[in-house]
This record gives structure tokens, sequence and C-alpha cells, in this order.
DNA sequence: AACTTGACGAGGG
DNA sequence: CCCCTCGCCAAGT
């Protein structure tokens, strides 16, 4: 597909996040590999920066080691780990939740049993 | 058309 | 654990 004219390629991006459910998170990773060729964990950071916030969730969007990429833009209060905490999402003194337990998986795409991500707390 | 800039991420030191 | 490099690709200059 043509990333350059077309609309949808944002709309990919938004219609999986949407579906994240409220104290659960995705990579941008995670979202470039299975939407697949034309998109990179990078081009899917762009075009979450360009989300409209009332229709998208948004903070539900973090990055690989469980941290929130937004923290130096919204200093010196991290507007997104306080969203996600106030779902429920327990962020740890260096700004990193436990992927483990909150990552999600879009259905058809569960992890198998020796990829789990391994990370933190 | 060339060059730069990211809400990234894997790999190496 | 921290820091740097490099690949990635849409957008803006």
């Amino acid at each position: 597909m043509n990333p350059a004219n077309d609309k949808n390629y944002r709309e990919r991006v938004y219609e999986i996040v949407r579906k994240i459910p409220p104290g659960r998170v995705m990579t941008y990773g995670q979202l470039a590999e299975i939407l697949g060729e034309g998109y990179t964990p990078r081009t899917v950071g762009y075009v979450m920066h360009g989300a409209d916030t009332e229709n998208v969730p948004w903070q539900r969007v973090i990055n690989s080691q469980g941290g929130c990429s937004t923290a130096k833009m919204t200093m010196p209060v991290n507007l997104q780990q306080g969203i996600l905490e106030s779902e429920g999402v327990v962020f740890n003194e260096k700004g990193k939740c436990a992927l483990v337990t909150y990552l999600w998986f879009p259905e058809g795409y569960e992890p198998e049993e020796d990829q789990q991500p391994s990370l933190l707390e």
C-alpha cells in the first residue's frame, strides 16, 4: 500500500488502538509489527502524535521499555502516565510499568508461550 | 529534489 | 544500567 496518499494510513493505527481495554497498553513496535509493511515503530509514533485525543485512547500506547515517550513533552508532570495510573497501571520510580502484566494483544496476535515479554520489576 | 526530524527499537560496548 | 549507532519511514522545510 502506498502510505503517502493513503488517508487510512493513520486510521489503520487508530483502529487497533481504540480496541485496547482500559488499564492495558500496547507498544509502538507491537503495532508496527501487526500493521506490517510500511509501518515501523517510528512512524506509529508519528501517527500517534497526531491522534485525535477525543476519539483515541492515545495514552495506552507506550514504548517497549514500559515507559511513556511523552515524558519530556509533558514535563514537569507526565500527563500520560497520570491517566494510565488512574486506569490502574502501576509505574515504578523510574516511570516504567510491567509489560508482562499490562501488555495487551489483539485477537489473533497473542504471543507464543516462549516469547512472552520478560520485562521489569 | 535533498535534508532533517521524530510519542521507536534492537544490538553492541 | 547507561549511552551510542543505525535502520526505519512519514512529514515538514
